[in-house]
DNA sequence: CGAAAAGTTGACGTATGTCAAATATCGTGG
DNA sequence: CCACGATATTTGACATACGTCAACTTTTCG
């Protein structure tokens, strides 16, 4: 709806605030590398390697342990009992995994990894414990569950109120921002996942996310590179921003 | 797109799996209303009344303390520096308010109550500290953020799987199942949202929220009740999981 | 090298957004 | 308590973004 006439602008606060809060929704104090050796340091942690396609957990198995990736790529595929699926999250380097289980005690998720990496797990039961010794510990834990909210809404945002097109350029924009947060490549990012898993994640069909990367790039906004349509080249990222203001503004801002 | 022939199929999980973790995704243990209790006990809290309207923290505020809602009714808005809005969230009795500042330390959200209730706060710097002293709460805690993560990925799963007329009637049965499980009247539901605010929160224009329901009436899955159109009956509740349903199995279930 | 999988693209249909008008409801001040 | 303006809701007609289906091309992998 066009907000300036909605009811649901009655009480919205400064779109200042809002800018101030999404510029960076990062832990605050901890790099990544930080969190990734505090966690070391006071953890018993298992590490194992895993492949594309690897299963670090899955839906109905008993949660007994976190993990976190230390290196690769992993997906979080949601179903539900009639069938529907999706993949519901991706996640990088320092990201944690397996915290929708916590609350039932059953993982709700898959967690699946999409290239080559390093995992880490932790016992929840140990984790608790050192978390009452090491208040620091506990601060990380908490920050890594906010984040992971935090990120979660601001996607759900976009899922609702991006068009097609733009939820695709959103998506490789806040791809080149995750990967810059950890050091990677972005002067060439290869897309690890396939059209139709894309498409999932971004609540379209894989027409339509094959059809958005051809727009973007037929306007320059990304350039595909290498063999293969998953090598991908973001000149500039702030086109890929500019993008995603053009679809937003010239329409109202509706629904 | 079809599943059974989907490459998103391959790592599948048994349905049975999801249908497991999917069945009651409620913190293991502890009912709302021996958590209450739990955080009662531990910990000093502020208590206030809340009515219609009355913000109980906005994005970009510093995040120094967290809320739990003892009563009331309360919808988390996110808002993009452009000026898109949506509402993210509801929350009843309960429920914490106020994770999504743990991580920057500012809220991202604005959360905002939807009908007179009490609200607690609590210091979080009082809440760590409580937590290394007792265990239980740290547990209570984890669970109240696990199950608000696990939430939202069903949720957001809905939002991409199911049709328009389907998320109205999935949103009115997780409401009954959340009234229920909280010992409220089931019978005869208030929506304390107007058809704007319950568009936003599932992704549609208001028109079709308001669309959604008529049909829903016409079909006699929901009644309207008293005046105004905000108070509805449901008969049964099996309807409603059988209308979605009916919206997920005749068409494949694409995307 | 050949078959299978992934990706692209076009034509077409439809669910849902858009715009607008009519009706119902609510809140306020007399 | 009523009347009236403001707000919310409903409903229709129409437009369109995106899903659907299908053919074709490219890439991958054994």
């Amino acid at each position: 709806m066009n907000l300036s006439t909605s009811a649901l602008e009655e009480r919205r606060p400064s779109l200042q605030a809002y800018a101030t809060a999404q510029r960076e929704r990062t832990p605050y104090a901890l790099s990544i590398a930080a969190m990734l050796r505090l966690v070391q340091e006071h953890l018993p942690i298992q590490r194992r390697i895993v492949h594309a396609d690897d299963v670090i957990y899955q839906a109905g198995q008993r949660c007994t342990h976190l993990y976190i990736a230390n290196s690769g790529f992993f997906k979080l595929m949601n179903g539900a009992a009639d069938g529907r699926e999706q993949v519901v999250a991706l996640h990088f380097k320092g990201d944690w995994l397996g915290f929708d289980g916590l609350a039932t005690g059953q993982y709700c998720c898959d967690a699946i990894a999409m290239d080559i990496g390093e995992v880490w797990s932790v016992r929840y039961a140990t984790l608790v414990e050192r978390c009452t010794e090491v208040p620091a510990l506990m601060n990380l834990l908490h920050a890594a569950m906010s984040q992971e909210m935090a990120r979660d809404r601001d996607f759900q945002l976009n899922l609702c109120t991006l068009p097609a097109d733009a939820r695709v350029a959103e998506f490789l924009r806040s791809l080149v921002v995750a990967l810059e947060r950890r050091d990677l490549r972005t002067d060439r990012i290869t897309l690890r996942m396939s059209r139709a898993e894309i498409g999932s994640y971004l609540g379209m069909t894989l027409e339509s996310a094959s059809r958005a990367l051809s727009r973007l790039a037929r306007e320059q906004v990304i350039r595909f590179a290498g063999s293969g349509r998953r090598e991908v080249q973001i000149p500039d990222v702030k086109a890929l921003s500019d993008f995603v203001q053009r679809s937003v503004s010239p329409s109202s801002e509706r629904h």
